[in-house]
DNA sequence: AAGCGAACCTGGCTGC
DNA sequence: TGCAGCCAGGTTCGCT
């Protein structure tokens, strides 16, 4: 599921029910995400206020009042979802109410405010940590971590400085979250497509011209703000089983031009040729070999 | 050192 | 209907 927009999508859907509330409950179903929740995990979140619930790349940031901060990762086919909770504020701390579970229920949060914030991942590829906010930039997810895309340090010049000189493709290097964190599969795919480039043209290749970033680059850097702006205007993109906290369903799978397309018609006007499918890094590429060059 | 494939895990879809 | 095989939005590890 979750790309950048997705789990800005997700993050809007929180931010209002976790936002200035207090953990009155935890219940684990599972302790093995995809790694092992850290020791006393739920001790260690019981009775913290969440002050602010932010995103960095694909994660999101809990702060708690004590200067922790709950790191969530989605993983492949994490979600979250809020319902009600039946144990009135008060009752046992470990109390919890087994006949709402769904299915790969794992994680469940019962806040002040009535409500519990639930995490389902099939494929249990998300985790959580409990890190201390003072050492995150030292902390081994955020150690190595590229800038955000939606930030304002993405642009020709950045691309150019940290693609010289790489032989890997434009496709890899996109996905690569040690230079730009948060673009995933879908978006890369649509991104390249949108600026007209191939997938398999070498990072290196779209660099400096006269000491000047490229109108590749440039273009190139223009054109993810756009899509990634665009897909979080739509609510993210739905497939397969990812919906949104409240249940409804995101809607820029709707306007992919490239992705999960092979066969069909390229959406250039009079272009006429079919959106391939090739396999780079073992991930499914989606492209026009006519109109990206 | 960069770059690639495999591994982690479950479920859904396709084709025999 | 069953079953094997393939595929999936991410990240890390280990081997060239």
């Amino acid at each position: 599921m979750p790309e950048l927009p997705e789990v800005e999508t997700v993050r809007r859907g929180l931010a209002p029910v976790m936002t200035g509330a207090r953990i009155i409950g935890v219940n684990l179903s599972q302790k093995n995400l995809r790694f092992p929740l850290p020791e006393g995990f739920e001790k260690r979140l019981i009775g913290r206020r969440i002050d602010a619930l932010s995103r960095r790349a694909k994660y999101l940031l809990a702060d708690l009042d004590n200067g922790d901060v709950l790191v969530m990762h989605l993983g492949m086919s994490g979600s979250f979802r809020i319902a009600q909770s039946d144990i009135p504020v008060g009752e046992d701390l470990f109390r919890h109410d087994r006949s709402k579970d769904e299915k790969h229920d794992h994680v469940t949060i019962r806040l002040s405010d009535g409500q519990s914030v639930i995490y389902n991942d099939p494929r249990r590829f998300g985790f959580m940590d409990l890190i201390s906010r003072a050492n995150i930039a030292q902390h081994r997810m955020f150690r190595n971590i590229g800038i955000e895309p939606l930030g304002n340090q993405l642009d020709g010049e950045f691309l150019a400085s940290v693609f010289q000189n790489k032989m890997t493709p434009l496709k890899s290097a996109l996905l690569d979250q040690s230079l730009i964190a948060g673009l995933g599969n879908i978006y890369v795919c649509e991104a390249l497509f949108r600026s007209r480039l191939s997938p398999r043209r070498k990072a290196g290749s779209i660099v400096y011209k006269n000491g000047k970033p490229t109108d590749r680059a440039e273009r190139l850097a223009s054109v993810i703000r756009i899509v990634l702006e665009e897909a979080i205007s739509a609510g993210g993109s739905t497939l397969r089983d990812h919906q949104l906290t409240d249940g409804s369903l995101g809607y820029f799978q709707h306007t992919f031009r490239v992705y999960d397309r092979e066969g069909q018609v390229c959406p250039t006007t009079s272009c006429g040729q079919v959106i391939k499918r090739i396999v780079q890094s073992g991930r499914s590429t989606f492209f026009c070999s006519n109109c990206q060059k």
